[in-house]
DNA sequence: GTGTTTCAGCACCTTCACGC
DNA sequence: GCGTGAAGGTGCTGAAACAC
C-alpha cells in the first residue's frame, strides 16, 4: 500500500468585501502531495494551483501566510479538473496522511460543493501525522506545528514552509521517521462522512485501546439511549462489564465511565459527542484499560464536578 | 400534594494550540 | 479572521429526592 501525504492551501472570504459561504467557508487554491511506498520512501509527487471560483480576493491572513497571489492562481485549472487528476494520480491502494485533522474534511467539503461523490461512504482512515509525532516523540497530547517537528527530527529545511508541496514533503519526511509499528497502527478517522447505519459503524481495536464511531442520531438523548453507545464491553474478552462509575459528564460534551473486568481489570470509557454537517450527532467512544489509581482519579473527577455544582448553588443562594 | 433542595444535563463561553 | 479539537468554567432549567 502507498501513502498519499497531502497538504492543501485554501482561501476564505474577506468579511468586508466578500461574505463567507456557509457551504464553502474555505476554498482550496493549491494542492500538494507526495507518494510514499510501503517502505515509507518518497517515490512521486503531485502539485497544482487551483483557479478560484468563489472567493476572488485573497484574505489578508492567507496572503500573509502563503506566498501566493490571485494573478498566479489564474494560471491554475479548475477544482474539478485538478481533483480528478489528483485522484487518478493517487492510484488504487493508498491511505492519506496529513498534518493535523482538517485537510481531508476541507477536501471533501470542497468536493461536495462541486457535486462530486465523497471519497468514501464511511469515515475515512488516515494518518494524522501531527498526532503520530506527538505519540512517538512527545506527550501524546500536544499539537506541534510542522516546523517544530522538522527541527526536532533534524530534517534539513531546504525548501520554504507554507506551500502545499513543501509542507506535504516535510510531513512525509516526519512520517518516515516514525518507525514504531505500535505508533503506526494509531490511524485516525475523518469525521466529514459519518456512518448512517449500524453496518457502516467503525469498531477498531488497537494494542492498548478500542475505538467505536457510531452512526448519526437526531439528538444527544437518542444517542445516549442507544445500547451500543452506552455499553461497556471488554474489548479483549467481549463480555459486558458492570460499571463501577456510571456515565457522567463534567461539561456536557464528554462522558466518562469506569467498568471492571474480572480478567483484565479496570476499563475507562470515554464518549465524545460530535455534531455532523447537518446538525445531527454521533459518538466517538474509546475504551482503555487503566490502573486502580486512574479509576480513583476518575471518581475524584466526578466528585469534583458534583462539588463545583454544589458550591455554585450555594453562592447563588 | 406542595414546597424546597439537590443533582444532572445542557448551551454557551473561554483558553490554548494548531490549520489556512 | 475563521476553522478544528480538547478541556474546563458558568449559569440556566428541569427532574428527582426529600421534608412537611
Amino acid at each position: 500500500m502507498n501513502y498519499i501525504i497531502l497538504d492543501l492551501e485554501w482561501n476564505q472570504g474577506n468579511e468586508q468585501k466578500e461574505k463567507q459561504l456557509k457551504e464553502l467557508p474555505f476554498e482550496i487554491i493549491e494542492i500538494g502531495a507526495v507518494k510514499l511506498n510501503s517502505r515509507m520512501e518518497i517515490c512521486d509527487s503531485f502539485h497544482e494551483l487551483i483557479r478560484p471560483q468563489v472567493y476572488k480576493e485573497m484574505h489578508y491572513m492567507t496572503k500573509k501566510l502563503l506566498h501566493l497571489d490571485m494573478e498566479e492562481l489564474q494560471s491554475g485549472r479548475s477544482f474539478l479538473q485538478v481533483i480528478k487528476s489528483f485522484l487518478a494520480w493517487c492510484g488504487e491502494d493508498y491511505m492519506f496522511g496529513t498534518w493535523g485533522p482538517q485537510d481531508l474534511t476541507e477536501l471533501q467539503r470542497n468536493m461536495k460543493f462541486y457535486g462530486m461523490e465523497p471519497l468514501d461512504k464511511k469515515p475515512m482512515k488516515f494518518y494524522d501525522v501531527q498526532k503520530l509525532f506527538s505519540i512517538a516523540f512527545e506527550d501524546k497530547k500536544s499539537r506541534r506545528n510542522l516546523e517544530y517537528a522538522v527541527d526536532f527530527l533534524a530534517i534539513s529545511k531546504d525548501i520554504p514552509f507554507h506551500r502545499a508541496l513543501s509542507d506535504a514533503y516535510y510531513t512525509g519526511r516526519v512520517l518516515a521517521k516514525i518507525k514504531d509499528p505500535q505508533v503506526l497502527q494509531m490511524i485516525s478517522f475523518d469525521g466529514f462522512i459519518v456512518p448512517h447505519n449500524k453496518k457502516e459503524e467503525v469498531h477498531i481495536v488497537f494494542d492498548d485501546y478500542a475505538k467505536y464511531i457510531s452512526r448519526d442520531f437526531a439528538d444527544k438523548q437518542e444517542l445516549l439511549a442507544d445500547k451500543e453507545v452506552s455499553s461497556t464491553k471488554c474489548y479483549l474478552c467481549h463480555r459486558n462489564l458492570k460499571k463501577k462509575i456510571r456515565w457522567f459528564t463534567p461539561n456536557g460534551k464528554h462522558y466518562y465511565s469506569v467498568s471492571y473486568c474480572e480478567k483484565h481489570g479496570f476499563m475507562k470509557g470515554k464518549i465524545r459527542v460530535r455534531k455532523t454537517e447537518d446538525d445531527r450527532v454521533y459518538a466517538v467512544k474509546t475504551m482503555k484499560f487503566i490502573t486502580e489509581e486512574d479509576a480513583a482519579d476518575i471518581f475524584k473527577k466526578k466528585e469534583r464536578a458534583r462539588e463545583l455544582r454544589r458550591l455554585r448553588k450555594h453562592k447563588e443562594s
